[in-house]
DNA sequence: GTGAAGTTAACGAAAAGTGTTTAAATTCTC
DNA sequence: GAGAATTTAAACACTTTTCGTTAACTTCAC
């Protein structure tokens, strides 16, 4: 039973990375190539990726797919989009719009470069009015 | 590149015990034992428990230790323990009390029944005022 | 162009995860 | 207690992941 999907290797390289240091610097450290450094960080990535996707699977089971927020949206519009297709659902979305901006951001913060949308982003709503971005 | 932590098997075990069926009843469906169900949902939710602490460990590779809310405490005892340790370090928390007890309910549904909390639950603050209970 | 940082591809060996069966044990319900 | 539902453990084949190497590649600042 190991904790995380994340292996050793893979959490000392995010240490060192979120400190600053350089993959050369780290590889010194760990004593091994740039390049296996370079290789581990993204796995690391993609486990991470991959635990977000599952809890999503998870939160969306009893979801519904809403809409997709399409790149390059303004993050101001989004609210209004949602309200709008929940509207069709009737189903009463339990976020107003300053605390739905707020999730999204919080969620996936990788997708909000200040009020720009750089990913499509798919919507679900719960029976109950909740919001996941999947 | 594979979508998540879930194989397509586990998915299908835990769709079909959201809808409320027994494992002998999908052991039929998907032509296996219903002993092979049962260990095809608990990898499933070992896997979801893994794919939370990987998150975990990300959000909290900026953050440090709070404190340690015990099982046992009452839910609306947790603001105010938590208030009093972050005091400590000078950093402002960010949540008031309601949306600190509606941001662990959210994210700790299991660890809260109605008002009790029954698992140890680590907090943890960023700089930023941010908490996240691993 | 040089050097530093980062990325990519191909490959091998070791480690870990998955689905399955069988059999025994536990919990739950009536 | 009887019977159904669920859980657990051990063992197996099989697949995937991980770490590591080497070498070539892109980017970017100077």
């Amino acid at each position: 039973m190991k904790d995380g999907l994340l292996t050793d290797r893979q959490m000392e390289v995010l240490r060192y990375r979120k400190q600053g240091m350089t993959q050369q610097q780290i590889a010194d450290i760990i004593q091994t190539s740039k390049a296996n450094v370079c290789t581990i960080e993204k796995s690391a990535m993609e486990n991470i990726r991959r635990a977000r996707e599952t809890l999503t699977f998870l939160y969306t089971l009893d979801a519904t797919p809403l809409c997709i927020v399409p790149s390059g949206t303004d993050l101001f519009d989004v609210p209004s989009m949602i309200f709008a297709e929940a509207e069709k659902t009737n189903i009463k979305v339990k976020y107003d719009t300053i605390s739905l901006i707020n999730l999204l951001r919080e969620s996936r913060s990788q997708a909000c470069s200040a009020r720009l949308i750089c990913e499509d982003i798919q919507v679900y709503l719960t029976e109950k009015g909740e919001l996941y971005f999947g």
